[in-house]
DNA sequence: AGCACGCCGACT
DNA sequence: GTCGGCGTGCTC
């Protein structure tokens, strides 16, 4: 008799330990299972494994409680290897989250320890001679020749059905299914050879002189070659017999990094990114697992990529927000890239234009390498920027979107035949419902939010939950009829343009246009083809477009992001201000770049503008210093949720009352509301902790987790967010 | 997480 | 007298 250790599929706190089943038949540590749980039929994970001479009865006896036996194995093999168990052991400490929560993130779809429907396995019937004797016919013998010269397909083999299958009656073939393995396709770009300049080869000189496990981080400007160096990077490493993983930002297009990459080295490829179908995520994996491939380039989840010998970890645009996973287990990418640099004793590779400050101070401190590269590799200077104060615009009496600076380069630009690009931010544009009587707005009944209103079928959503409703008659709290839609999302600047530039011809790059897989490829494939001029869109046009016709840029309003309540929101304003300049004057004729705003002599909007990451970085880290933030300290934010308000406001006082009287020298901020107070009909109340030294955190909030994530059933949670990217 | 069980109010 | 809504406990 075999006692397995099973871990179920449910990621609560209250679950995360292992349960006790039962198996006749040996099995092994590391595979999936099929189990009977509390009347339900689930899939658990075997954690370990015990041999028993004792009888299930005596077992029972024993152990004070009924035992089950294990339904089905669903694995043969272990879903990961001890590298990737103990670091999922490693992440469920640092994050404080339910072990089978980290082994679910790590693993593709059709892996995870989780009851879901699978993806098909794709196979095909492939033919394997199994015997050296011959066949009765000559005609027979023939095909048995060819099917011994190398591996067939069924579908592919020259000769007809019937004559395989007499072969296989004499038992001189099998026919059997083969797993085919789905790869990606992806755009060939033009990857050719490049020298280094001197500078770059400086660069990856440098690093490679760098002793193993180190981190070096590369500061260059938009243009700057950094990928080459990526490049060169890879191929020395890969020459020392060591494999890479390059990690890029999670975009809704296919990053150019994985194009330039899978150009580059062809089949040593392995891509994991969210493009990709949940088939071709699992058979991508499979190539991993099998060593086909030595480089393995995607997005946050692709740290986990089971490659062995690990040389170096790239990570490029390394402020980048996606990097943080934002639900449990709610992990730093650098973090758990540390963890595998450690086990493989590799180096680390940071890149960007506009590197988190926190990093460029490890950086300066000397905890990191730091290498510049301040010039573009052509030479050509970066685009010129002006700023329109709005203020003094109202003043002069233009009230509309566009300053008169924009609408006139805009239209510039439009008379050269040329195109531009026009950046709206994301909140402000959104439509929703409004009482003319009361003022009052439709709100979501579940959440703390307004409902947004989406034309293409005629409801109000809520983007919180999956709260939906047909436009309402009348006003919720007054009754009144007299109900306003509120904002036209992009339409109605597309509108404005019309109406004011000449010969303008808009594509809208937002939500509603690319809702489905492909719209986004084939809308930019339009504009490429200059079927339109002015591509107007949200933040998801500021990052990895790169179009050589467009040589303006316009921000219509820089300040949303910049009066978010967070302290990053001066950095984030400063990195999409830079990255949507960017979009400017790639190709040979050289761009500009126009941004409006309220606050003009702000910093991050002044010195993004001249391009001045230097003085950025002085001011934000004064300011860093000022309000005790990152890098001067660490950030833990827990939030503390209940379906009661009253209760969620008593646990988190009680919460903070704990947290203070075990910490002496860490700062407590808090509790408040979170952001949105109430999110699917629970309330969630945020404590700070700002802190220098992890260890005693760690001790506190295991009490914590024991009492509030365990003990408590359900009526109050809590959960820990270390490194929050946001606070919002 | 999600099912069973039990308690209580509403409705045949 | 019975149906079902939700709060509580528990899962090998
Ligand atoms: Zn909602
Ligand atoms: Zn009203």
């Amino acid at each position: 008799m075999y006692i397995a250790h099973v871990l179920v599929e449910h990621s609560s706190h209250a679950l995360d330990r292992s349960f006790t089943y039962l198996s006749k038949k040996p099995v092994k540590a590391g595979v999936r299972v099929s189990i009977f749980f509390n009347h339900q039929r689930i899939v658990g994970y075997i954690l370990n494994v015990e041999y028993t001479s004792k009888t299930k009865e005596e077992l029972e006896i024993e152990y004070g409680f009924r035992l089950a036996y294990i339904n089905e194995l669903i694995d043969e093999e272990p879903i990961l290897n001890e590298e990737l168990l103990s670091l999922a052991k490693s992440l469920s400490k640092a994050t404080v989250s339910p072990l089978i929560s980290c082994l679910q993130v790590m693993l593709p779809g059709n892996l995870k320890p989780k009851s879901v429907k699978r993806v098909a396995i794709k196979t095909l019937k492939a033919i394997r001679v199994i015997s050296d004797e011959k066949a009765k016919t000559s005609k027979q013998n023939e095909c048995l020749e060819i099917l011994r010269s190398k591996d067939f397909f069924l579908h592919d083999v020259p000769y007809s059905r019937a004559l395989i299958s007499k072969l296989e009656e004499q038992g001189l073939i099998e026919i059997y299914d083969q797993e085919i393995l789905r790869t990606p396709e992806v755009e060939n770009v033009d990857s050719s050879e490049v020298l280094l300049t001197d500078s770059q080869k400086k660069v990856v000189e440098g690093i490679l002189a760098t002793k193993e496990e180190s981190i070096s981080l590369i500061h260059g400007v938009t243009g700057s070659g950094k990928t080459e160096v990526y490049i060169d990077l890879t191929r020395h490493i890969l020459e020392q017999g060591k494999n890479v993983i390059m990690l890029v930002p999670e975009i809704s297009l296919t990053p150019m990094m994985v194009k330039i990459f899978k150009s580059r080295f062809g089949n040593q490829v392995a891509i994991l990114h969210s493009r990709l179908s949940a088939g071709e995520k699992y058979d991508e994996y499979r190539r991993i697992t099998r060593k086909e491939v030595r480089i393995v380039v995607g997005a946050r989840s692709a740290i986990f990529a089971p490659l062995e010998d690990i040389g170096l970890i790239i990570m490029d645009e390394e402020h980048d927000s996606s990097y943080k996973q934002e639900n449990t287990p709610r992990y730093a990418t650098l973090q758990v890239a540390k963890m595998r640099a450690r086990t493989h004793k590799c180096r680390i590779v940071l890149g960007s234009a506009t590197p988190l400050v926190e990093s460029y101070a490890r950086a300066k401190a000397g905890f990191y390498h730091l290498f510049e590269l301040p010039e573009r590799i052509n030479k050509k200077p970066l685009p010129h920027v002006d700023i329109v104060n709005m203020e003094e615009e109202t003043k002069a009496g233009n009230y509309g979107y566009m300053s008169q600076l924009m609408k006139s380069r805009l239209q510039e630009t439009i008379d050269r035949g040329e195109q531009a690009i026009l950046l709206l931010n994301k909140r402000g544009y959104a439509s929703f419902i409004k009482c003319t009587d009361c003022q009052e707005v439709v709100k979501c009944p579940h959440c703390d939010v307004t409902l947004t209103y989406h034309k293409n079928e005629d409801r109000l959503k809520c983007h919180y939950c999956d709260f939906s409703m047909s436009v309402p008659r009348e006003c919720p709290s007054c009754h009144s009829t007299h109900l306003k839609k509120i904002g036209y999302g992009t339409q109605r600047i597309e509108e404005y343009i019309q109406s004011h530039i000449v010969n303008a011809k808009v594509m809208r790059f937002d939500y509603d246009t690319t809702r489905n897989k492909n719209s986004h490829t084939k809308l930019l494939k339009a504009f490429r083809n200059k079927e339109a001029n002015i591509l107007v869109g949200t933040q998801m046009i500021a990052k990895g477009l790169d179009f050589e016709n467009v040589t303006f840029v316009g921000v219509l309003s820089a300040d949303l992001t910049l009066t978010l309540p967070d302290y990053r929101a001066s950095e984030r304003t400063f990195q999409l201000l830079t990255q949507v300049a960017g979009r400017s004057g790639r190709g040979e004729k050289s761009g500009s770049v126009v941004i409006q705003t309220y606050n003009p002599d702000h910093y991050a909007i002044a010195l993004a503008a001249k391009h001045d990451y230097a003085h950025f970085y002085e001011k934000e880290m004064a300011y860093r210093k000022l309000a005790n933030y990152p890098p001067y300290c660490h950030l833990l934010a827990i939030v503390v949720q209940s379906r009661s308000d009253a209760v969620v406001k008593r646990a988190a006082t009680e919460i903070k009352y704990h947290l203070v009287k075990s910490l002496n020298d860490a700062q407590i901020i808090g509790p408040s509301e979170a952001g949105i107070f109430k999110m699917k009909d629970t309330y969630r109340e945020r404590i700070l902790v700002k802190y220098k030294d992890a260890k005693p955190v760690y001790r506190i909030l295991e009490s914590l987790n024991d009492f509030y994530n365990k003990k408590q059933n359900g009526k109050v949670s809590m959960v820990c967010d270390f490194h929050p990217y946001t606070l919002i």
